[in-house]
DNA sequence: GTAATTTAAGATTAAATACTCTTAATTATT
DNA sequence: AATAATTAAGAGTATTTAATCTTAAATTAC
């Protein structure tokens, strides 16, 4: 598996923050039951990318989280890194430690090109982006359900 | 992770058993040994490859196991399909399940390009190619040490 | 045919990841 | 001030993956 699953949830509830129209707080309960992922699994979620400063949260009522900056300024990579760290990028897909400082393995050229690709287009995509397509084409953030079902009414 | 440790191991060792001149079996304590992977383990591994006819083992004195077919005609894609599945290219990079069959998800575009990208790597990689390299410029396939530690005197 | 060598197979343990539960702290509403 | 709503933080449990240990089966060599 590419991504762990706290960096899934990370990823889907990232979307579903940037395809909020308010500038409101939206809260993790609410968001938990949309998008069906545990509640207090989804907080930790949510304090890792709050702590990373690509959220920022309010207590109390009317409380919740929302994007600290534009859903254009915050790309994909951003999430991963924040929840799973630099490592997909710097270990070694034979696993043997200190790529590229000591020789390499024999499959280094195909991974380090591999790896490229995924950098790049996680580096390329931001949340905004995926979030206006899944909106215009109401494509799926849960097992069943399409955007259409967090969109608040505007 | 792209890869679990399995997989890993397995591709490892199936480089030595590529770099091997002679025709005979090598004992997987062997392996186990100049490959630093705990012998109990990787046997599990390579009874998985035998049962999936990358390799063929023999049991008693002298046995050992050895690839089934040529290391040209075995790809790095056939390691990864006998010991991790397809997980990796059927399943969706936001966990969510029946990629293709329903509604998309908003990730799918980049997804299913890198995926493909990753695919093709490693079907078009041999574990000949990856061997001889290795071999030539005595890359290293455990933490230190490079391929001529396992060259057998020729 | 007995002992030594080796893979096969299954049981067990350890570590990492995923998930849940409990309590504390903050804020708004009344 | 009291209550309710909410995030924060930490402890605890469950599941999966990784690794080890034990026993059995096959084969060779003597
Ligand atoms: S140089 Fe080789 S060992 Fe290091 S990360 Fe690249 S492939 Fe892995
Ligand atoms: S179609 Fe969407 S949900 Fe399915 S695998 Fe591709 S990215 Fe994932």
């Amino acid at each position: 598996m590419l991504l762990s699953k706290s960096c899934i949830y990370g990823l889907r509830a990232s979307l579903y923050l940037a395809s909020q129209k308010s500038e409101g707080y939206t809260p993790i309960r609410k968001m938990s039951e949309d998008l069906e992922i545990s509640f207090h699994f989804l907080t930790k979620i949510m304090q890792q990318l709050t702590a990373d400063e690509l959220l920022e949260s309010f207590k109390g009522p009317n409380g919740g989280v929302r994007l600290k900056k534009s859903g254009d300024e915050i790309t994909f990579m951003d999430i991963v890194m924040a929840i799973d760290g630099p490592a997909l990028f710097t270990e070694c897909a034979l696993g043997l430690p200190g790529c590229g400082v000591e020789k390499p393995c024999p499959f280094h050229e195909q991974w380090a090109e591999t790896r490229d690709n995924i950098k790049e287009m996680m580096e390329g995509t931001t949340i905004n982006e995926l979030a206006i397509k899944g909106k215009e084409e109401n494509l799926r953030l849960t097992a069943k359900g399409g955007f259409e079902k967090f969109l608040q009414l505007e």
